[in-house]
RNA sequence: GGGCGUUUAGCUCAGUUGGUUAGAGCGCAGCCUUCACACGGCUGAGGUCGGAGGUUCGAGUCCUCUAGCGCCCACCA
């Protein structure tokens, strides 16, 4: 029993108030609790609220550490749309859940809602049609326009946070919802946001402590960027893209003597911004040529020819052209290198004007340059693309027609356009050093499925950049600095200014540093805020620490730090996987978790990958209210882990099935005995005599055995399935066997042991089902026992004691059901009734199976309505069936 | 280019240290209006386990090679 949580009390007095559809007249029902009808429907509804009200699965935080399951849940995108996705793998981490609780751990399950970023912001822009101008003032009691007009409303950044916040939380309470309905065992008492003040404070906190310990640091440097977000992207948000493009083959003449290199590029508009010419140090073709120079066509530009190993001879023309910045490899010859800087791509993607003829711009004929330059300013890189083709070919430098190919481009994963790449100034978490410490705290991590490491390893030994943290971008946790601004205005970003730890969260953009008043901002001898936002990731790798209170609540972190399990899906590792390690091996020089449980994706029914592009997203609420929670559960509890899954509408019908079983299986098993049961617990073992009974019993043990041992290495799917198939036989064909018997007035051995075991089969199979259905198996529970089931002890081989069968009772129930089978081809074949008689049996096999035939032999005469059975020892097994003549 | 996963009945999938005639559900066919369940039950017909070779007394299960599918990573001129 479980004292804790006694006040359940019986559904017939306490839950038929709410009138809910599976409530019938009290007076239709049968003595001990048991509806008439019962049925699934409202299940969610009536169980959801009571959990709740009962604080079911409330955190206890008074246990010890070492009783504390701690799960650090992935917040979800609150702006993105429900998807079938969050339920598949939500439902895995609450089976998870369900049986450390049920096990006696205090289960620390919060839930958290990922609202920072892009995508809330471009959703609160569609959504209000609003756009963020950051130079206009705050306008207190700013109101949306009702509909979305054509041109977005630009507006203060004060008021479009407000609007995303204001979004968020609606569109949180739709998730809630929806997780309640699923039947999540959360405790929702424990939840947060990324954007709240407390992430705030802790994201700001987790900064400061690594710039205090100069384990953060700010940069000018080439960076990744997206020209439409206008922000910085790190290497984890990157992904490739297959475009077309073209080979040019450019001539340039040398430029001491005569003769020209010919190379071909894919981006001619970055001629300008050439600084060298580069081709393997083992390439012969160009060995003669390094140390030489040649010149631009067009731009008439001195450039060296350099030999550096990343060089492919195989590649084109085995000599590339080196510009600032086309992709990250001249980025890396760029900095070996030690080559110029001419950068001749702006921020929103077009072409910079750029002084021809001056310091860095040097060309041999800058007149020509700068016209030839000119009519590109301005233009988008695929404009000046096709404009500056033009010039090369009428120029006579470009060789050939260009040759068209298909390959991968760099993209932020969120953008449309291709990455540039600019220098800006940027926050660094330098994660490079890190590798190897990186490494071994993958290693030491305990994965499920264990190959998903893999893809961890792979990642951090492909690192090639420290994480950029920096985004340029409005609704995010600003960063808690300020800059001095020296006397002749310019911004002094080498001296810092950290907010102290006591004030945080801050809004440098509102806040004013110590030292200084708010007159002073942007002043001479003045300060400025830092005008970016951290991104997401640096807000969301610290999710163990906002959900367990670091540094707020030190009793609360000290109980659930390091967690026990991160769930996830396989598509962040490299992101907030990877981001959490390094936090925690940062912050606090441990693993975060000592297990991660990756989930794999949910496909369309044709499996093929959801995406909003193809229209075939799958929304779970029409799936819940058509096949029921538990009915879902069934499904997603059924993928494997880490196997990706296709949504599969007969897998939940096959659930809805189960759980029906389950109502009427157990209605029948509770009628079954002999009177209501007022104890409130399991019947003793010792009571359970019968050799099938035993038998029945032993098979349960070992099913509960295996369903432990697969839950401990996180394969519910194994556990699920483990006691679907018993539970499936049990109603088969043990029902069948012993329905008769079990009808006796429980004062004979035979039907005493008969209710015994079945009373003790439900209750152990309920709680086998219970982190699976955890509807239907409440509801059943309420009937005859106290307190929710959720907090009932998860069942264990030993509570079987000496009802456990022996190796003389193993095989009875194996051969009963194997002849009642027999005996049911039977009648099937002669087209009769399963009620039909039986005139002979007559069984031959080997000595011990015919004895265990023979101790289930009244079970077996009642279940077959066998007349006659004879039985004979064989080497030759056989059953032979005798149906009486018709009429 | 490197790596990971996967390939078992029409479909979706189990198959845990290699061991008797390869399992389930769905679908399909037939039967049963059975007193827990027609949102049901029973029974049945369907695979030789992607391909080739090897180890072994014995392989779906181990090894090698190979093909298809999916994914991850990569310096993508």
């Amino acid at each position: 029993m479980e004292p804790e949580h006694a006040g359940y009390g019986n559904p017939i007095m306490s839950t038929d108030t709410t009138g809910t559809a599976t409530r019938m007249d009290p007076g239709a029902r049968s003595g001990s609790g048991v509806p008439d009808k019962p049925a699934l429907e409202g299940l969610e509804a009536t169980w959801s609220a009571r959990w709740e009200a009962d604080g079911t699965y409330r955190f206890d935080r008074s246990a010890d550490r070492s009783a504390v399951y701690a799960i650090d849940t992935p917040p979800p995108t609150v702006s993105g749309s429900l998807h079938i996705g969050h339920v598949f793998s939500f439902t895995h981490t609450d089976t998870v859940a369900r049986f450390h609780r049920m096990r006696g751990r205090a289960v620390f399950y919060p839930m958290g809602w990922d609202d920072n970023g892009l995508a809330t912001e471009r959703r609160v822009q569609n959504y209000f049609g609003v756009r963020c101008e950051p130079t206009l003032p705050f306008e207190p009691g700013f109101v949306p326009p009702e509909k979305p007009g054509k041109e977005p409303v630009a507006i203060s950044r004060p008021n479009f946070v407000a609007l995303c916040h204001q979004l968020t939380a609606e569109d949180e309470q739709v998730f809630e919802q929806l997780w309640r309905t699923l039947g999540l065992s959360v405790d929702w008492s424990l939840s947060y946001a990324t954007v709240s003040d407390r992430a705030q404070r802790v994201s700001q906190r987790g900064f400061l402590h690594l710039a205090r310990r100069g384990q953060v640091v700010q940069r000018t440097a080439p960076t990744l960027w997206d020209v439409d977000f206008r922000t910085a992207v790190s290497q984890a948000e990157l992904e490739d893209r297959d475009r077309p493009g073209a080979y040019h083959r450019l001539r340039f003449p040398k430029a001491d003597g005569p003769g020209a290199v010919d190379i071909e590029t894919t981006r001619p508009e970055l001629l300008p911004a050439c600084v060298a010419l580069v081709a393997h140090p083992d390439d012969d073709r160009y060995r003669p040529l390094f140390g030489t120079e040649v010149r631009t066509p067009l731009f008439g530009v001195r450039v060296p020819v350099v030999a550096h190993p990343l060089a492919d001879p195989e590649k084109g023309s085995g000599i590339a052209m080196i510009c600032t910045f086309g992709d990250t490899t001249d980025v890396v010859w760029w900095r070996e290198l030690s080559l110029p800087t001419r950068a001749i791509v702006g921020r929103d993607g077009r072409l910079l004007p750029v002084p021809w003829g001056e310091p860095g711009w040097e060309s041999e004929s800058a007149g020509e340059a700068a016209e030839n330059y000119r009519p590109l300013v301005g233009l988008p890189v695929n404009a000046a693309q096709s404009r500056i083709v033009e010039a090369l070919a009428r120029s006579g430098a470009l060789i050939g027609d260009p040759e068209p190919i298909t390959h991968p481009v760099r993209f932020y994963e969120k953008g449309e356009r291709p990455l540039e790449i600019v220098s800006s100034r940027q926050w660094f978490i330098e994660t490079l050093p890190l590798r190897g410490r990186l490494l071994a705290r993958g290693e030491e991590l305990r994965w499920h499925p264990p190959y998903m490491a893999h893809r961890y390893r792979a990642w951090v030994e492909g690192l090639n950049a420290d994480w950029n943290i920096s985004r340029q971008r409005f609704f995010g946790v600003p960063f808690p600095v300020w800059y001095p601004v020296d006397e002749s205005g310019e911004t002094v970003f080498e001296r810092a200014i950290f907010a102290g730890e006591d004030v945080l969260p801050v809004d440098p953009s509102t806040d004013v540093p110590d030292g200084y008043t708010e007159d002073q901002r942007g002043q001479p001898g003045g300060f400025v805020g830092d005008p970016d936002v951290m991104d997401t990731w640096a807000t969301s790798s610290l999710t163990p620490q906002i959900a367990g209170g670091w540094q707020e609540e030190p009793e609360l972190f000290a109980t659930v730090f390091p967690m026990d399990l991160r769930p996830q899906a396989h598509d962040i590792i490299r992101t907030w996987l990877f981001s959490t390690i390094v936090r925690s091996e940062l912050e606090h020089g441990t693993l975060p978790w000592s297990d991660a449980a990756i989930s794999g994706w949910v496909l369309d029914p044709d499996h093929k990958k959801m995406s909003k592009s193809r229209g075939n997203v799958v929304t779970p609420l029409p799936l819940l209210e058509q096949h029921g929670a538990d009915a879902v559960r069934y499904w997603a509890a059924s993928g494997r882990p880490g196997t990706d899954t296709a949504v599969d509408e007969s897998q939940m019908r096959v659930g809805r099935r189960l759980a029906i079983k389950v109502l009427n299986a157990s209605r029948f098993t509770l009628g079954r005995m002999a009177g209501p049961d007022d104890t409130g617990q399991d019947p003793s073992p010792a009571a359970v005599t019968a050799p099938l009974d035993r038998a029945m019993l032993a098979r349960l043990a070992q099913v509960v055995d295996e369903a432990t041992a697969a839950f401990e290495e996180y394969d519910y799917a194994r556990a699920l399935e483990r006691t679907e198939v018993f539970f499936w036989s049990f109603c088969d064909d043990y029902l069948e066997l012993v329905k008769v018997r079990a009808y006796g007035d429980g004062r004979d051995p035979g039907p005493a042991s008969a209710q015994a075991a079945l009373a003790l089969a439900l209750s152990v199979l309920l709680r086998l089902l219970a982190p699976f259905l955890p509807f239907v198996t409440e509801e059943v529970w309420s009937w005859w026992r106290a307190g929710s089931i959720h907090s009932a002890r998860w069942p264990s081989s030993e509570e079987f004691g000496v009802g456990a069968g022996d190796a003389a009772t193993g095989p009875v129930l194996e051969v009963a059901s194997e002849v009642l089978s027999a005996i049911r081809r039977a009648k099937t074949e002669a087209k009769r009734s399963m009620r039909s008689p039986v005139a002979t049996l007559e069984v031959t096999d080997s000595a011990d199976r015919i004895a265990a035939l023979l101790a289930a032999e009244g079970d077996l005469r009642d279940a077959g309505s066998v007349r006659s059975m004879a039985t004979a020892v064989t080497d030759d097994p056989s059953v032979e069936v005798v149906l009486p003549d018709e009429g």
